[in-house]
DNA sequence: AATGAATGAGGGTTCATTCAT
DNA sequence: TATGAATGAACCCTCATTCAT
């Protein structure tokens, strides 16, 4: 018994550890996407994190680790699920695309979570590691699966074969801009991204399908 | 002669001037697009036009000021051309899209002034009312041009009515992508943004063309 | 036996204890020497003596306490020896200073402990009672003991009446040369402190030695 | 007359400039050798040379920078003096050392500018281009110049011949001595350090001299 | 109009010291 | 007794801005 209360001490200990260091990366989130990277000052993060001012470089050794933490914690684990359910998937591609694919990339363009990108897009070329870790981790493999599921829907005889293929970034370029749009100008001028994807899905489906009449039997 | 000398010298000094201010909005430009708002100093910025430290401070009050000049004077004037040629041209929308659009998209890709958008991602959401002269000027005529674009297509029967007049952004989408791919990502991976435009207008073109043999004779 | 367990047990405690406290302030010695006093952490400390870090403020409550407690640990014992050998030496004085104190000179300047000379030079003055301690347990008795050998020297007949007996720094002082010299300049420049001394020596000698001819008989 | 103006403007601006350095580094040759390099602060040189937080840096790139600047300019110009009058005396050697050299050391030791000296042995190992440059600067050409005056004694026969030549060091080991004496332990115990250097130069020449019945006619 | 020296608030980072466990 | 996470004061350095010339 006693052992287990020790045990569980450290244990708290760890965890308490490992909250603290959560809290400080996610309040960094925050404080980086609102103010940019120059603009956040840590000692923002630390009181948002309700953390005293040293705390955060017990954990990070400068700002910069802190920001690379924060870029990884956000883009870690959260492609996985989507890329998933891309490769796995029984249903048409057209099918695919016009419902999870669409419903993914409508999700993400009013999570908090892409921030990250505008942050990325902001500072990334100031740390190039960073964008490389970025463009390995999430960019490329999102990419080869898309151009795998685009790849799939040719093979099934849904699709004619383009040179979507090769530019699988032409899928999620509207999502981009929806991004932007949102952080910048919706303020001034609302558009709705919801449906600005969906047309955009149904457009590129449209040009690559194969009318059902053409469709070869099988 | 000694009027028109002096006015001669009011001239000069007005060119002076006038040079002084483009100069050092346009060093501005460059730090700014180099580090950021944060990251660039004011300091460079003097050295870089070949003027004095103070000099900025007789132009524009603060940083902010220049920052804001320098957005005006890289918008400013360099897309009523596209849009004259598009309100004006007499090619079938589809021939224009496929020749002067695309060629308009790839030119401003490769061009230095773009940065300017990186920099507006970067810091546009502190400064409204710059997001709001930028949209205002350049990006909803744009994108008003762009609709009157495809409604020309719409009506003259090259294309069928779809909700892409509502959503002219998603003609311009992949230009934003190839921006930031090349701003972030080009030099760990290769990506031909001229080819991906052209397969961009190519794909655009076939989801909402109207295929010659249904055309209605008029 | 349980008592004998216990009391082993004591002595255990009471020994780890006073192995920890050591450890701690050699730890330090060879901190503070290497960094001196403001450049030397706590924490690097506590890591050389194998503590953690909050270990050596329940030994020494400040950071200032453990650094008087390096200097008193170098200080002490170290100096009797060489000064009981003076006192009790039934050698000449001149071969005394020929033999045992010149070797003692050589083997103290190539010590690590004087270091600790370094560390008084330097943080010294702002620390008097921590000088006035090593003065009155060092510097005073030794010099004093000089003293008393060079008037053994007078009154067997071996040397003149000097003035060297009212500054028995001056046989050391080459000493204090020699370890600043290593200290700073012998990676620079070579220089043989041995001989040095040796030199030093001999020519103190000849200074005050009374020739063989003109020795009274006695 | 106008052209006086400004160019006198411009000397005036000139010297001010030159003012202000000499005032910052000798604002920091105070502040040094009160509280060490690390013990320092930049903020109270600043204050001390009656200038603002910042100005240091203008001057200035780092602390060490400084700290290098006020090694340098103690050391410049202040020891080419004696070693000028010491290359060119007619003096008998012995005469010159009881004389001006022995007040050369008497005026060094009671200096403000000896805490250079100080400074060196606290701080001059970690940098060790300042320890060359001083080496380069004082120590090796003055040790040179004294060995060249032993030698002259020996050549005139005043002098016989010793190891002293090789080690001139032991000429100025008692003024070390001194400073340091003086800036550890003045406070708590008096050294007339005049005295004990003469003593030294005393015992020195007794040493060497060669006795006047001994010397060859010439 | 132009210069560039000077200012001083502000932020990143360190580290002696404390404290919950 | 021992740990090491946490605190927060302090300090170096930067740079937007001012100002004397």
């Amino acid at each position: 018994m006693a052992d287990a209360q020790s045990q569980k001490g450290g244990a708290d200990r760890r965890n308490r550890k490992d909250n603290r260091r959560e809290e400080i990366v996610s309040a960094a989130f925050e404080e980086f996407a609102t103010h940019g990277y120059a603009g956040a000052r840590l000692e923002d993060v630390a009181s948002r994190a309700k953390v005293s001012k040293g705390l955060p470089y017990l954990y990070f050794k400068t700002k910069e680790e802190l920001f690379k933490a924060v870029v990884r914690s956000v883009v870690t684990a959260h492609f996985n699920t989507i890329r998933g359910k891309i490769e796995t998937t029984e249903l048409p591609v057209k099918e695919f695309l016009k419902g999870p694919f669409l419903q993914f990339m409508q999700d993400l363009v009013s999570s908090r979570r892409v921030l990250i990108v505008r942050l990325l897009m902001a500072e990334g070329h100031k740390h190039p590691e960073l964008t490389q870790f970025y463009l390995d981790t999430v960019v490329a493999p999102g990419l080869e699966t898309l151009s795998g599921l685009i790849d799939k829907g040719v093979e099934r005889g849904e699709f004619r074969r383009t040179d979507l293929s090769d530019y699988p970034q032409l899928l999620v370029a509207p999502m981009l801009l929806s991004v932007l749009w949102k952080a910048l100008f919706e303020r001034h001028r609302h558009l709705d991204t919801d449906d600005l994807l969906k047309t955009h899905i149904d457009l590129l489906i449209a040009a690559i399908e194969v009318p059902e009449q053409e469709r070869e039997a099988s």
